[in-house]
DNA sequence: AGCACGCCGACT
DNA sequence: GTCGGCGTGCTC
């Protein structure tokens, strides 16, 4: 341990031992550097993170630079003291370059990207919480009236007031955070401060709960010591129960085992037979024991896919285009297994765990434990130690979700982007906004590793970069001259260091909007896999023409065809997805009579109806806030009984088929019945063991699940997808058919689609139809180009929002002109205009779209310029590169 | 974010 | 004349 004698003494001859730091604190609003007193105790390096005292509370901090002198700035009596360093030696230099990229292409803090790279818990700041006052209110207190309380109100308590107490009243801790208050009450302050001013509630603050490492005591046998002859038989016993475990055992499972208590063990420890020391275990997830796996042999065109991928020395973006039942997984396990041997690790990510348990298991069959799940369903003790065990410096393979582009593995050997079209990888909530593709794309250029991209429905961007650079070789990508230079085969020495980047906190921490900084990729690379394994076909398609049906006199939504084709399958003893595209039992309750739609009251838009089950109770559900409420009996505004429910989500697609085929067993698999955790693997554990005939489902049946017993698919309905006002829809729609389609015939029986549409002319039905990919893509790059769309253009959305409708219209129309002169450079702006919905979960929506065009430099305003022009209620979310316009 | 400080309207 | 609302600004 340090002892400081005085500041600014040396200890080495060569390092001033610093005795203050500068940080960036973990507080919005707190843009800039902040400098801290080192307690002597501490030793601190750039970089390190840290617990420092902010304001009232308690916040985390990132070290950026060591001072051995005080600032002159300021009164050293204004230093606090860092509190406590919580993780040493994470931020690499190209880890923290590859930060510093994200934040300044997505227009947010570096603060706010370290966040989503570092495990939540990490960083916890303290708390605010309330709580009921010992012996005061202390639960008993049914109403808030005041009479069976001893000290009664002074003054009648206001409504807040009273439904805080309640709510404390109601738990059994008495005890909330502020926020939480806050939330579930309008008011919450004035009657916080009544309850606190008649004493029966008080606020603290909670110190922040670090996640620490979890220790154990373990038990170990003290090989060389002489065998004691002062020991007694219960001792020898536990001694010989120990070495004949292999000489080391948790204390918790020793004393099980031998039934003996933790005296008798202590006193083997005095007598030197045993060492009792805390050792740290990890918390893992368990994953269900899974036989080993050997390497499949592979087909051709996949030993030609994994040699040119091997053949790959550094970075490349490599897209692979398998279509669906290709065997991409076991082109990825072969690739990555020759790293491992290496030394090296790999990132495998995906849209969500959950729906891939097989991707899981066929990776833990294949490498066991070295392979790591990391996602946001981990508890957080369970990422914390699963983000300690990568830094920890054994080659592993991770397998995890978007936020898992940011885990520390150590000497990257691949990145696989598996899934890349599904728009999951994109961030569009929290800032910051951005998209696992691109943020890998970076990664694997600063570690001079390939990137992967696997899809049997790749975006169009991937295409376009693959394919283009196929004919083109190297070629620049992106607008403008790139900031930083990041062309990536620069040499070290001329990027800026970390040092560098940091003394200039502006670079850092105001990033500028900047049109591009995406660089030269190298050697882009085109791998195809053209064909199933095993020969095995594709799914014939037929596409069904609804209008004739109806025509025909058939108003079920089940089309002939794909009656018939389930009763086949049913009588061959086969089974079958059908695939819808709405949750919930319809879209929305109108009145027949009046025209009147239940909307949410919080939201502008129209509830949905769904059905509990179990009990009999129409309910109406918000998809954006969840608000929900039951279902009127009549009209709210003319009394009518005639409601009628538009659509056919789910609930009522399952009620359907129980009418018309009681015999097929079915089984529903949407977010409302995979909400719980594992619930994906059980249903589908469920579904392959032959449980049931039919799956019945919305999108996450498309993501990728392989069941090879499945010979039918059936589409209720594809117009759902077609018809939406975005400009992705086209993609979005051939994408998410030819995904589920490609559901089917994974088996040795041959499959079957039936595609039911309103719009069976439709040039994305024909595509799906005909596996068209190639043709498709050609036809929407067409359209893409004239409107200077993606991947021709990009988009940055400046999404705006308040609970105050004027407030948020003049911020957006004072941002709008801010930017007006852009226009002069090609920019395009749309709006600003209000948000399709305006306003959601209470808030109103503004929005601002900017189109810019490849290659022009343009700078457009710093964010924090911008945010400056909005008031202090209003929010401003920049989206660059967004996915969802609306 | 959370909390102080400070300026305006409804009360003693 | 004071209390208490919330709008503005700072936190090393």
């Amino acid at each position: 341990m340090f002892v400081l004698a005085e500041p600014g003494t040396d200890y080495f001859a060569d390092a001033p031992v610093a005795a203050w730091v500068e940080v960036l604190v973990d507080c919005p609003g707190a843009q800039g550097v902040f400098t801290y007193r080192l307690p002597p105790s501490l030793v601190v390096q750039p970089g390190d993170i840290l617990s420092v005292p902010f304001g009232m509370q308690q916040v985390g901090a990132i070290a950026i630079r060591c001072l051995a002198t005080p600032p002159t700035d300021l009164e050293p009596t204004q230093l606090k003291d860092v509190d406590t360093l919580l993780q040493t030696g994470f931020f690499s230099a190209t880890y923290w370059q590859l930060l510093t990229r994200v934040a300044d292409y997505y227009c947010t803090s570096l603060m706010q990207v370290v966040r989503v790279a570092l495990p939540p818990g990490l960083l916890t700041r303290s708390q605010r919480r309330v709580r009921l006052v010992d012996g005061k209110a202390n639960g008993k207190r049914q109403t808030a009236n005041g009479e069976t309380d001893a000290s009664p109100p002074s003054s009648p308590l206001s409504p807040a007031a009273q439904q805080l107490l309640t709510l404390l009243n109601a738990s059994k801790t008495g005890d909330y955070t502020w926020q939480y208050l806050q939330r579930q009450c309008q008011g919450a302050h004035q009657g916080l401060q009544e309850l606190v001013r008649n004493g029966w509630v008080e606020n603290y603050l909670e110190p922040p709960a670090t996640v620490r490492p979890k220790q154990r005591l373990a038990v170990t046998l003290v090989a060389s010591s002489p065998t004691d002859l002062t020991l007694t038989t219960r001792q020898q016993e536990i001694l010989a129960v120990l070495r004949r475990q292999g000489g080391e055992l948790w204390l918790a499972d020793l004393l099980q085992q031998c039934r003996t208590s933790s005296t008798t063990l202590k006193g083997l420890a005095q007598k030197g037979q045993v060492v009792i020391q805390p050792r740290e275990v990890l918390r893992r997830e368990h994953a269900p024991t899974i036989a080993a796996d050997v390497s499949k042999p592979l087909t051709p065109d996949q030993t030609a896919a994994l040699e040119q991928l091997q053949a790959l020395s550094g970075f490349a973006q490599v897209l692979l285009h398998g279509v669906t039942g290709s065997g991409k997984t076991e082109v990825y396990l072969q690739a990555i297994a020759p790293m491992l041997e290496n030394g090296q690790s790999a990132l495998v990510l995906v849209p969500e765990i959950g729906l891939t348990p097989q991707l899981t298991d066929r990776f833990r069959a294949r490498f066991g434990d070295r392979v790591c799940v990391y996602h946001s369903a981990l508890s957080d003790g369970e990422r914390y130690d699963t983000w300690r065990q990568m830094l920890n410096g054994d080659a592993q393979v991770v397998i995890g979700t978007r936020s898992a582009v940011f885990a520390p593995l150590p000497r990257l050997g691949l990145i696989v982007l598996d899934e890349e079209h599904d728009s999951s990888f994109k961030q569009d909530q929290p800032a910051p906004c951005y998209h696992a593709r691109t943020v890998a794309s970076w990664r694997a250029e600063l570690e001079d590793c390939p990137l992967l991209l696997g899809s049997a429905t790749p975006s169009l961007e991937s295409w376009v970069f693959c394919r283009s650079q196929k004919a083109e070789g190297r070629r620049e990508w992106g607008i403008g001259s790139g900031e930083s230079g990041v062309g990536s085969r620069e040499p070290e020495s001329s990027r800026p260091s970390l040092e560098e980047k940091l003394r200039e906190p502006n670079s850092n921490h105001s990033p500028t909007l900047r049109s591009s900084p995406v660089a030269l990729h190298p050697l882009p690379l085109f791998l195809s896999l053209p064909t199933r394994v095993h020969d095995r076909p594709l799914p014939s398609i037929d596409v069904v023409d609804m209008r004739r049906e109806l025509h025909e006199g058939n108003h079920s939504i089940f089309s002939r065809s794909l009656r018939a084709a389930l009763l086949t399958m049913k009588e061959r003893q086969q089974q079958g997805i059908l695939f819808i595209h709405r949750r919930g039992h319809s879209t929305f309750v109108s009145c027949r009579s009046c025209g009147y739609v239940v909307t949410c009251p919080n939201c502008d838009v129209s509830l949905a109806y769904h059905h509990v089950h179990s009990e009999a109770i129409p309910l109406l559900r918000c998809h954006y806030c969840n608000h929900t409420r039951l279902l009127p009996n009549d009209c709210p505004t003319c009394h009518s009984t005639y409601f009628k429910h538009f659509g056919s989500g789910t609930q009522r697609v399952a009620q359907a088929l129980a009418q018309e085929f009681p015999d097929l067993r079915v089984l529903r698999f949407d977010s409302d019945t995979t909400r719980t955790k594992g619930s994906h693997r059980a249903l589908l554990n469920q579904f392959a063991a032959g449980e049931a005939d039919l799956l019945v489902g919305t999108q996450m049946l498309a993501k990728g699940i392989d069941l090879p017993q499945v010979t039918l698919v059936g589409v209720v309905s594809a117009d759902g997808l077609l018809h939406m006002a975005d400009y992705r829809a086209s993609e979005r729609a051939f994408q998410t058919l030819t995904q589920v389609a490609g559901r089917c015939g994974r088996g040795d029986d041959p499959g079957r689609v039936i595609l039911q549409t309103y719009a069976p002319d439709h040039p994305v039905i024909q595509a799906v139809q005909q596996y068209a990919y190639e043709q498709f893509v050609a036809t929407e790059l067409g359209q893409r180009s004239q409107l200077n769309y993606p991947p021709y253009g990009r988009l940055v959305l400046l999404r705006f929002g308040s609970t105050s409708p004027i407030a948020v219209q003049q911020a957006a129309e004072r941002v709008a002109l801010a930017l007006a002169d852009l226009e002069a450079h090609g920019v395009e702006r749309l709006g600003p205009a209000p948000a399709v919905i305006l306003r959601v979960a209470r808030r109103y929506h503004w929005q601002i779209l900017l189109k810019l065009p490849l290659h022009t430099a343009v700078t457009l305003p710093d964010s924090t310029t911008l945010r400056a022009l909005c008031a202090s209620n209003v929010s401003l979310t920049i989206d660059v590169d967004p996915l969802n316009l609306f």
